[in-house]
RNA sequence: GGCGCAUUGGUGUAGUCGGCUAACACGCUGCCCUCUCAAGGCAGAGACCACGGGUUCGAGUCCCGUAUGCGCUACCA
């Protein structure tokens, strides 16, 4: 039997990190397995599904490299299939009309209103309509009298499914209410649909969320009642917030957008990989992993029960996301193949005009060479644009604390960088190790210090006080600009 | 309220059949390297394994209870 699992976010909104980890779960399994991953859309909310939503799905699942195969399927083109099942039930009296008129809910308080509910009502097989001959029931709907579908939960035993990953998991039937399938609109309801297209589309294991844990055993009934093999679940622990809340976009803002990542300058494979290691860990401790080793590496059976806390500092824009996921990006910036990482700094350089064609062909040489010597320190794509400006750019900002430190708190220092600039016109050949001899003669020559030339230089190149090797800046630069940045006026 | 699930340092996790002086990664501190900042190397702080009982020669590991958190309990998904 070839493994089949989907990945079925609903369309209503940008793509949270704990869906796209859902996905990837789903997917690192079916290339483990060399089974088919699928993606289904649960567009059934049409009033909140989007268009957009749908593709920003799709792109975030394409940036994270993770391909799904055969048919995108949406949801909402099987509603006809949906509810010919539950009339299916009604017929072979599984299921139920319930003529109760709708209850007016609002929309706030709906969790509450659940919880109040719940506590009041005992019986949960008391519905007056469930035992009603099949006559009068058939008379009232032919009569246009509107109904919900329920479905006919026995009164005694239990259900029981064996989770991959919380395991053997059982709950009495009276726990469990007559669960609505098709509202009196005719619109199906979610674990109908879920149940019905998992069915159609052959998925042999369930791979979701834990918060989807207690509705399983709904679902468990409703394969039984349709006659249909129950899949293998597998339920996967929730990622929190830093004060154990769930994530939520209205609460915590960007952080919880997959695309937040993209934009802010993640490298996608960094952030699969940081994504895999919440709620799972690899066997040998190797956490540095390429998607060819995750692959290899991957088992349901290694995926822990714990919920994970994503932690992140809201007032802190240097840590605005978790340690950890900015380490791996700054992990993966400096040890990733260069020919890898060099199209996506072009793709940052050229989104900030700092692109020029010439990197690509006459320069390109020299391209590598300067991306391969900054890029050590930089934690994200963005830094490239930022803090590595003034590689790419004559037009740099100065960095005030540096200023103040490496070039105002000398006063000779102007003068001092004037002479150096003289005597780099000089140094020939023009290399990192010809330009440090000929700073530190000079230097000596002058009774000083060679680091108070060396930092003082350093911001007068980029603006900064820290930075690579000042003499890998001076190859790098070039002498033509080296001295003109010397020479310049802007930052005294 | 009911039912379910979870609970190992600040965070992510490892701890097979009970022997742990509790391991790894991130973060944090210090030192080395050094022209700065990183990276790298070395060293270190930080967990009475939620709490209380029990079983046992011995429990993070098994059992019971409590607490806390999360989830579900909708004609939402």
């Amino acid at each position: 039997m070839t493994v089949r699992v989907r990945f079925a976010p609903s369309p209503t909104g940008y793509l949270h990190i704990g869906a796209a980890r859902s996905a990837l779960f789903n997917w690192l399994y079916a290339r483990k397995t060399g089974g088919k991953f699928l993606l289904r859309i649960e567009d059934t909310d049409l009033q909140r599904s989007t268009e957009e939503s749908t593709r920003s799905i799709i792109e975030g699942l394409e940036w994270l490299g993770l391909d799904y195969d055969e048919e995108l399927v949406f949801q909402s083109d099987h509603a006809p299939q949906h509810r010919e099942a539950a009339y299916r039930l009604v017929e072979e009296g599984k299921a139920y009309r319930d003529f109760t008129p709708k209850e007016q809910r609002d929309d706030k308080d709906v969790k509450q209103d659940v919880a109040e509910r719940a506590r009041t009502q005992v019986d949960q097989r008391n519905n007056p309509f469930r035992n009603l001959p099949k006559e009068e029931s058939d008379a009232r709907a032919a009569a246009g009298e509107p109904f919900a579908i329920r479905l006919k939960v026995p009164p005694e035993g239990q259900t029981r499914f064996d989770d991959i990953v919380y395991g053997t998991q059982e709950r009495s039937h009276a726990e469990i209410e007559d669960l609505v399938l098709l509202r009196s609109d005719g619109h199906p309801l979610y674990n109908l649909s879920v149940v019905i297209d998992d069915i159609s589309m052959g998925i042999t294991h369930v791979i979701r969320g834990q918060d989807h844990l207690t509705n399983t055993h709904k679902q468990v009934l409703l394969y039984e009642a349709l006659g249909a093999p129950v899949p293998r679940f597998a339920h996967l622990p929730l990622i929190l917030a830093p004060n154990k809340g769930k994530l939520s976009k209205r609460k915590h803002g960007e952080v919880v957008s997959l695309t937040t990542y993209r934009d802010r300058g993640f490298v996608p494979a960094a952030f699969r990989n940081f994504l895999a290691l919440l709620g799972w860990s690899p066997p040998e401790g190797k956490e540095v992993l390429s998607k060819e080793e995750l692959v290899e590496y991957f088992s349901l059976e290694g995926i822990n029960r714990a919920n994970a806390i994503f932690n992140f500092h809201e007032n802190d824009p240097r840590r605005w996301t978790d340690d950890k996921a900015l380490w791996m990006n700054a992990e993966y910036i400096r040890t990733m193949p260069l020919e890898e990482l060099l199209p996506m700094v072009k793709t940052e350089l050229r989104a900030n005009k700092l692109w020029r064609e010439e990197y690509d062909d006459d320069d390109s040489e020299w391209f590598r060479k300067t991306v391969d010597l900054i890029r050590e320190r930089y934690f994200t794509l963005k830094d490239f644009s930022t803090q590595g400006r003034a590689y790419f750019s004559d037009d740099f900002d100065f960095d005030d604390a540096a200023v103040q430190k490496n070039l105002r708190k000398d006063p000779r220092l102007r003068e001092l960088l004037n002479g150096l600039a003289d005597k780099l016109e000089t140094v020939e050949p023009f290399t990192a190790e010809t330009s440090e001899a000929a700073l530190r003669a000079f230097a000596d020559e002058a009774g000083v210090k060679a680091g108070l030339l060396i930092n003082g230089a350093r911001t007068m190149l980029t603006g900064q006080a820290v930075g690579p090797s000042m003499f890998e800046i001076f190859d790098v630069l070039g002498r033509e600009r080296s001295v003109q940045r010397l020479r310049s006026g802007i930052p005294w």
